[in-house]
DNA sequence: GCGACAG
DNA sequence: ATCTTGTCGC
């Protein structure tokens, strides 16, 4: 099996990963209308680890947006690239995210993450960090408030509280995709804004928490990382 | 200095 | 993220 390489210049400690951070962030566009929810494609990506083995394994899945159906899918497996570190989790994610977006061989449409775009202490979440390096529209879809607070958005479907920082500035937004279950947390990626952002998140949630688009990126690189271990 | 902290 | 049994509910 062919491993992917970290790329050349990544970096290799904290401190050097926040200097890319503090370099890349002002490229980040927001506020970008983007094509209408239900059109076009959307695609997840999703990455699992076997740290034991130093193993990573990625999947983007590409649906049609209209019908949620499966146009496209793609895997790639590596070593891992970075630590996890809260605020750094971009370094560890995405050179495998990269290969299989590339596998894609096919354009990906709105990219859906799983983790944060702007909201992020440096306001550079992995979300975004994937846009500047692509130039794809992105957004980050979170289970987690991460460091940020929220009121109760209320429990319908929908429902939404802005995710603020200190300063109170709205960086995100909690969104209840499913009446009466927590809600995820969304903030945007690049070259797209938060109103389309929960739009598309709401689309694609029509009967779970968490999007299609991650579910089902979810399910294909845990199976790719299983069959990478098998071959082993 | 200590605790919290996306995945 | 990942380690893990049973359990409650649709």
């Amino acid at each position: 099996m062919m491993l992917i390489d970290i790329p050349d210049g990544w970096p290799r400690d904290e401190a050097g990963a926040r200097a890319v951070q503090d370099g890349l962030r002002g490229r980040v566009i927001a506020g970008e209308p983007g094509p209408p929810v239900g059109t076009g494609r959307v695609t997840g990506v999703d990455v699992a680890y076997d740290d034991e083995r130093d193993l990573v394994a990625a999947a983007a899945v590409t649906l049609d947006a209209a019908t949620l159906d499966v146009v496209a899918r793609a895997t790639a497996v590596g070593r891992v690239a970075f630590p996890y570190v809260p605020g750094l989790l971009a370094f560890r994610e995405l050179p495998a995210v990269l290969a299989a977006l590339e596998d894609l061989g096919t354009p990906p449409g709105l990219v859906v993450c799983d983790g944060y775009g702007l909201a992020h202490p440096r306001r550079f979440g992995l979300a975004s960090h994937l846009g500047v390096l692509t130039g794809l529209r992105t957004i980050g879809v979170a289970k987690n408030p991460f460091v940020f607070r929220h009121d109760d958005p209320g429990p319908q479907r929908g429902a939404t509280a802005p995710l603020t920082d200190g300063d109170g500035e709205e960086v995100g937004r909690a969104l209840r995709t499913r009446t009466d279950v927590k809600p995820v947390y969304v903030s945007v990626g690049h070259r797209t804004g938060l109103d389309a952002a929960c739009a598309h998140t709401l689309h694609l949630t029509p009967r779970y928490r968490v999007p299609e688009t991650t579910r089902l990126a979810d399910r294909l690189c845990r199976d790719a990382l299983a069959a990478a271990v098998r071959s082993l």
